[in-house]
RNA sequence: GGAGAGAUGGCCGAGCGGCUGAAGGCGCUCCCCUGCUAAGGGAGUAUACGUUAAUCGCGUAUCGAGGGUUCGAAUCCCUCUCUCUCCGCCA
């Protein structure tokens, strides 16, 4: 949700704004319905002022023992008045709060203005890709060689975008997790937390994936619906929602290793082979509460902490910034990091840090208490995958791949592994 | 799944149709006293919106959520959600 003093004071430079993110703001409409609003509003103000002016007058004058009902005379059709006023103005809100709620954020200054993918901006790079002496495969092909991924049995299990793992491979991806939660947790200074897996309707509009994206989401037929977490990003945002919190309290960091399950509706031919692009993967996720002037600088922290995952396990990668057009509904400004993926011989994405801004807090009502000013105000918050675990496999499988087919374990595992230091089709 | 109890401000907790935005306490802020890692006295201390250049002030709303009764609802009625206790079931 934006800060409605944006639309207020500038709506043009507000739409404008907008408009390189791909979002037409129809300022028109949103006039017209501000100005029904405040009318009505202020009408019905008035009327209830009335009205609890006179219902004072028949409490004071039955306190003295008087005759009220010339009072009650005067009171006419006050009633009748308010509620047909309240229908009008109710009518009005629920229209306004369905256009603000699908307003995405303003992207933020030093933002590159660009339509897609194609127009993101490399940062840096970390690392140098492998030379391989051998034809690579994919880790499709490594894992049912190695007799220990199996997507047939998935799907007839689920269906499409499903896997199952075993062995070797499913201890890696274990350890992998793990790996990453104990090192934020230590290196890091997170807070571990262990969150609900379906959640509701609110928390999922706190966090901005309601009401725009219903259609991403997994949902329960329960009434009220619950509905599966398409990112732990949703549950540890929410910790504070609807909460005032104390400057001393913050920054907060929060870390959980969650699954996360997403419809992928609309990316039908998309990444359908492997497990680039599933409907339920693990992530490892980082959430930052901060205050509002420590959001900038807590943005490189989160990016760092991401980074720092994939160089013990020294794997390849880049960093990214996100174009106006490429980025989420909720980000101010978004760093990607993209790990390199040896048979598709490019980077991709495998973990997203976002500055989030007030845009969340303020759906959420997640405020502090600004010493300077002594006012509850909107935190900032900010998430990213630290990283995530289905991705993490892939890039360690392929990356470090041997000749035999076999999958050699990165040294920053071992603690996790068992013992176990290659995985091989015996495994 | 069955039976019962409850949901009030940062926290605890009264109120159970009318000057109640809400007693009292705790916490916090400021002042005084005291002169020492203590205690005492006084004042203040919700949020949102509107009005305003802004503050003060004024108005409106908010006592889990939504609806109803009434001139008037934190208080009465209905629905829902959540929490707690007991029973059942269960990882």
């Amino acid at each position: 949700m934006l800060d409605p003093q944006l639309l207020k004071r500038n709506i043009d430079q507000l739409a404008e704004k907008l408009r390189a993110r791909g979002y037409t703001l129809d300022t028109d409409y949103y006039q017209s319905l501000e100005r029904q609003r405040k009318s009505l509003q202020s009408e019905i103000e008035s009327l209830q002022e009335q009205r609890n002016r006179i219902s004072r007058q028949i409490g004071e004058a039955k306190a003295e023992g008087r005759d009220i009902q010339p009072i009650l005379d005067s009171v006419d059709d006050l009633g009748g008045q308010l509620k047909d006023r309240k229908t009008g103005l109710g009518d009005i809100q629920r229209k306004l709060s369905a256009l603000l709620s699908e307003i995405p954020n303003v992207a933020d200054e030093s933002v590159p203005v660009g339509r897609d993918e194609q127009d993101n901006v490399e940062v840096r790079r970390w690392g140098v890709p492998r030379r391989f002496d051998f034809p690579v495969q994919d880790h499709v092909a490594l894992g049912e060689g190695l007799n220990q991924m199996d997507y047939e049995t998935a799907s007839k299990l689920a269906g499409s975008r499903f896997v199952v793992m075993t062995c070797g491979l499913a201890r890696l991806h274990r350890a992998l997790a793990q790996f990453m939660l104990d090192f934020h947790v230590r290196e890091h200074g997170y807070v571990e937390v262990n969150v609900p897996l379906l959640v509701n309707q609110q928390t999922l509009f706190g966090t901005g994936q309601l009401p725009k994206f219903e259609e991403d989401q997994f949902r329960t037929a329960d009434s009220p619906a619950y509905y599966l977490i398409p990112t732990a990003e949703v549950p540890l945002t929410n910790l504070v929602a609807d909460r005032i919190l104390d400057a001393d309290t913050l920054p907060l960091r929060f870390v959980a290793h969650t699954p996360c399950f997403r419809r992928e509706a609309g990316s039908y031919g998309k990444d359908t082979r492997g497990m680039i692009r599933q409907h339920q993967f693990e992530k490892v996720e980082m959430v930052h509460i901060v205050r509002p002037d420590q959001s900038w600088l807590a943005l490189d922290q989160m990016t760092s902490h991401a980074e720092s995952i994939l160089q013990a396990l020294e794997l390849p990668y880049r960093v990214i910034t996100l174009c106006t057009g490429d980025m989420g509904f909720a980000a101010a400004k978004t760093f990607d990091l993209e790990v390199w993926i040896p048979s598709q011989n490019q980077y991709r994405e495998i973990s997203s840090c976002s500055n989030v801004e007030s845009f969340q807090a303020r759906r959420m009502k997640a405020r502090w208490r600004n010493p300077a000013t002594g006012k509850p105000e909107p935190v900032h918050t900010l998430n990213g995958s630290g990283v995530a675990v289905g991705r993490a496999l892939v890039a360690v499988m392929e990356n470090y791949q041997n000749t035999d087919g076999s999958i050699s374990v990165p040294e920053a595992l071992a603690p996790w592994m068992g013992g176990l230091d290659r995985i091989t089709q015996a495994a």
